[in-house]
DNA sequence: TTAGTCCGATGACAAAAGTCACGGGCTTAG
DNA sequence: CTAAGCCCGTGACTTTTGTCATCGGACTAA
């Protein structure tokens, strides 16, 4: 019997591929969580074979639960995600997951998977591991990404320099060299791209 | 039998909830749609008792599926949501929709709401139902609204003013006023807001 | 009728945002 | 060692935004 811990924010994916789930002979959810503490919590109490985590949680995202579990508890990670980014795709491998499936995949294809991975094997699903491995590596520097961060939310100058600690005109500066490598006018504008390409 | 027509973007919630769905002995899935345009276009052919249509779908969401075929087939709509915002129900009820239900739900209760709303009766998720009662009308007028959504991506002042054929000056003021209403100070911050709240 | 509100517009002004050139300190690769 | 790249900062400059006062036209409610 592989004992799975599920954690999904969204009430109704959850119960739905838990209730399917659980048709499956050879499966048991053991729980389900609908934030990453949680999550994190009942790992560490349940010790599941197998987490099924969503990517997209308040607080702890999936990849964070990973991480976090990775050297504490000896249990596989399966990240789902709505938006497979292939920023997320690295983070993800980088936290030592063990499967990684978008959202569009059907549910029928969730139970062989956590077999998969249960029996020792990995899975990355196909298409976006082919995107992340055909590029996409941000043309910012690391500061610069952090500036675009602090400023995701349409921050004034003065504030991303005062949660930076940096003088405004240094952000002046970093912003003005992202418009110009994003070829784009205005900062919500390189927001907006980087967060399509998971830069952010 | 209750004829159902699904549609869902997300695959793994589409495939979930068609497998549920089709254990109960009185409900058939007639049909399962990725986007808004095919969804209509299959329920204007087939011609089904029940549209469980989600909301955030590319090209038309599920309201605007829903008042399309509200003159032209004889369904019940129900419409299925990850953010329940007050604005979106109150579209939803605007196009006739005879059931509305946040995706925090869980699936168990798909069914018998499918039942209710074949049969005839309405059902809003009382949650959703209270937060629309109790607040939350934009305070911004009708012409500021479409001025903010022309600017949600970010556009310069001359591209919005070119978009509704206004002088620069005049989206310069509306975006004054949006601000002030709003008690922020950069158009980002205010699209972010009105997003939140489902005002665009 | 009148007052109020919204729309569209203009002009003037202040404040932010963006551009450019330049400097010094730091680390890394050749 | 040197060159290159990044980081942080400054100062000067232009452009874009945001604010304010004011105007006329349309519509609505008292």
């Amino acid at each position: 019997m592989i004992r799975v811990l599920l954690a999904d924010d969204e009430g109704m994916i959850r119960s739905a591929l838990a209730a399917l789930l659980s048709l499956e002979p050879d499966i048991e959810i053991i729980a389900q969580c609908a934030d990453g503490q949680q999550a994190l919590t009942e790992a560490v109490a349940l010790r599941p074979d197998v987490c099924l985590l969503d990517f997209e949680m308040p607080g702890l995202d999936g990849v964070d639960v990973a991480a976090r579990l990775r050297r504490t508890v000896p249990t596989r990670c399966v990240i789902v995600t709505r938006h497979a980014r292939p920023g997320v795709l690295r983070r993800a491998l980088a936290a030592g997951v063990a499967g990684f499936l978008p959202k569009t995949r059907g549910a029928e294809e969730v139970a062989e998977i956590i077999r998969q991975v249960a029996g020792g094997a990995r899975y990355i699903d196909p298409e976006v591991a082919a995107d992340a491995l055909s590029v996409d590596r941000p043309p910012l520097t690391s500061r610069e990404l952090d500036v675009l961060r602090a400023g995701r939310r349409g921050e004034t100058t003065g504030q991303i320099a005062r949660s930076l600690s940096l003088a405004p005109g240094t952000v002046r500066n970093h912003i003005s060299a992202i418009l110009a490598k994003l070829s784009v006018s205005t900062r919500q504008q390189a927001v907006i791209l980087a967060e399509e390409h998971g830069w952010i």
